[in-house]
DNA sequence: CTAGTACGGGAACGATCGCTCCACAACTCG
DNA sequence: CGAGTTGTGGAGCGATCGTTCCCGTACTAG
């Protein structure tokens, strides 16, 4: 009961997330948010607690849309593995196409900004991490097995390689590099599994 | 003419660079500054106008520090190519060997932090990364000369990967990964030279 | 209708932000 | 010595920080 709410949450999530995203947790301020979102500081403690809880309000939702996003990408099934791994690539350094700088990782940001001091935090930062290893794990096993990829191939070696040029790629997405170059890299990378 | 200083400039800007790298910009305030740098407000901005322009100066100041050590690193004439290569990766993994978090890289650090809307120092962080890119070509094709590295490699192919890798690593090591894993990839990234 | 409850708007809390000002101290020069 | 110049210490500026509080409002339950 009591009065109805006059905002969507989600979507007060939404627009969080693309705030924290863009300029990161110290640089918003809760009155920046209170704005964007449309909700004045009483609402937005009322139903988010804090600044650092809507912050990790913001990273869930990030991860749940971009994992999903992710997944339909690498669940293409009647393709070769390497263009599938390549479009993948290409598209984590593509994300935001239109106009304005690039914004990076969320996660990639938030990781580096505020490193591994804060718990609850870190703790989702490293999820996130391990979600795009096994994505990467399961994509290469599957192309070992449909024998797209050599028999002899060091898988662990591998994801971790790859896994470690996709977080490069989106420093260099939000430091402004341009596509070429890093559409270079990854051709070179899926080239390198041989 | 006049009062002398009571402190060391350079070393204010050593403990400056040292507080901005584990905090990033916006984290670290002027009095957190002026409690490391032993310096009261009048002090820090008589000698370096403000927090910005202090930022600025630690900036290349790390620059300046760590691509002598780079260099240092790189400059050995008398190992193979490869070895050359995977230890300098290893060591910018490594760097702050002691206990406490990794701090990363204070480029990419930045580079994420702030992205391109600060012009003055984006430009600093571009031409970090462009030292970087020399450097490596550099080698490789030192390599290529001496015949460790086949004569038809992809030297800029190369180069953007070895590129990306080290960022990732950076990002990595500023998120408290294992040094295993990342030598891992160290190693898979060098042996897929060929 | 009334009582109870959750929300909206916004003033305002104490703390901290980046930064300035000024009286005083410590030096060089004539 | 005194005049000139620069650095030091620290109070304190206005602005903004994250957060709270209060009151009027919009709803439900009985």
């Amino acid at each position: 009961m009591g009065r109805p709410r006059q905002f969507d949450e989600q979507d007060a999530v939404v627009r969080a997330t693309e705030l924290f995203w863009r300029r990161g947790y110290h640089a918003t301020s809760v009155r920046d948010l209170g704005d964007e979102l449309k909700l004045t500081p009483s609402s937005l403690y009322r139903t988010f607690t804090d600044k650092h809880t809507l912050f990790l309000r913001a990273l869930d939702h990030y991860r749940a849309t971009e994992s999903a996003q992710a997944e339909r990408l690498l669940a293409v099934d009647d393709r070769p593995v390497r263009d599938v791994l390549r479009d993948w690539m290409l598209w984590l350094v593509t994300c935001p196409p239109d106009g304005e700088p690039g914004r990076g990782c969320f996660v990639v940001n938030t990781a580096t900004e505020l490193g591994t001091a804060d718990a609850r935090i870190s703790e989702r930062t490293e999820a996130a991490f391990e979600v795009t290893r096994q994505a990467l794990r399961s994509l290469l096993l599957k192309g070992r097995g449909q024998g797209e990829l050599a028999a002899d191939l060091d898988i662990d070696g591998a994801v971790e390689l790859l896994f470690t040029t996709v977080l490069g790629l989106r420093v260099r997405e939000r430091a402004g590099h341009g596509r070429a170059a890093m559409a270079t890299a990854i051709d070179v990378a899926v080239r390198a599994l041989g």
